[in-house]
DNA sequence: ACACGCCCCTGTTAGC
DNA sequence: TGCTAACAGGGGCGTG
């Protein structure tokens, strides 16, 4: 009670928010949004946490499938678990071409498991594993430790292409997505492979195809991920 | 260490 | 129309 904010950070998937006396870690999971609200609008079925602020402002923590989740730490919260293991973060300069090269050296996994794998490199999700192997022509169905040198160029160029794009374009609402002021993103009309199985690629015309990895949709162009 | 499968939970939709 | 199964943007944990 009665405590300041004094910083909101982001590492990988975690929101950090600051106290003079510890920290809140808080993970938004599939389906989890925060909302600022004016005034105390009535409360909905799954929002599960409200923090006061002076005045008429208030945020909203709404997770239905409740797969978020909010920790407190007195700690440095970048030392906290779950964050601390965390790999580079994918608009920085600690992922290279080189660094996820060395990092997969005797990996056999699929490549689009590695790089959905917090530890390789930090909030890479479905949506954006898929299409930035597209934007780097390569097959997410391979194994990541058989991949040269300049297919990690490409998928640098890849991530950063796509997340940037994304940002641009305020996120991808498939249907619960909004920022914290409940406006939806348009990301999701630019998307080449996510969810178009069976649809023409944009790029070659063959069908998008569809596999599952790891209990998760795989979206690929066999034509242009060879 | 690594790879894999399962699980958490609710809501929506496809298929019968 | 109604029921059921599958699936959804994440990630931790147990197993071999």
């Amino acid at each position: 009670m009665g405590r300041r904010v004094e910083q909101v950070e982001r590492r990988g998937k975690v929101l950090i928010l600051r106290f003079d006396v510890g920290s809140l870690l808080v993970h938004l999971g599939m389906s989890g949004h925060l909302r600022l609200c004016q005034g105390a609008p009535p409360t909905e079925k799954h929002d599960h946490l409200e923090i006061l602020f002076p005045g008429p402002w208030r945020l909203r923590l709404h997770d239905p499938r409740r797969f978020g989740g909010v920790l407190w730490t007195a700690g440095d919260p970048l030392e906290h678990p779950l964050v601390a293991g965390l790999g580079p973060e994918p608009l920085e300069d600690g992922l290279t071409g080189a660094y996820l090269f060395n990092a997969s050296r005797g990996r056999r996994v699929a490549i689009k498991s590695f790089l959905m794998n917090g530890r390789v490199v930090a909030g890479i999700g479905n949506i954006y594993a898929n299409e930035a192997l597209f934007r780097a022509r390569l097959n997410p169905l391979q194994p990541a430790g058989g991949i040269a040198r300049k297919g990690f160029d490409r998928l640098v160029t890849g991530i950063q292409g796509v997340l940037q794009a994304a940002l641009r374009h305020g996120g991808t609402t498939l249907r619960d997505y909004c920022d914290g002021e409940g406006r939806p993103g348009h990301f999701q009309l630019e998307l080449n492979v996510y969810g178009r199985s069976g649809k023409p690629c944009l790029a070659c015309g063959r069908l998008v195809r569809h596999a599952r990895q790891g209990q998760r949709s795989t979206f690929w162009c066999a034509h242009c991920q060879p």
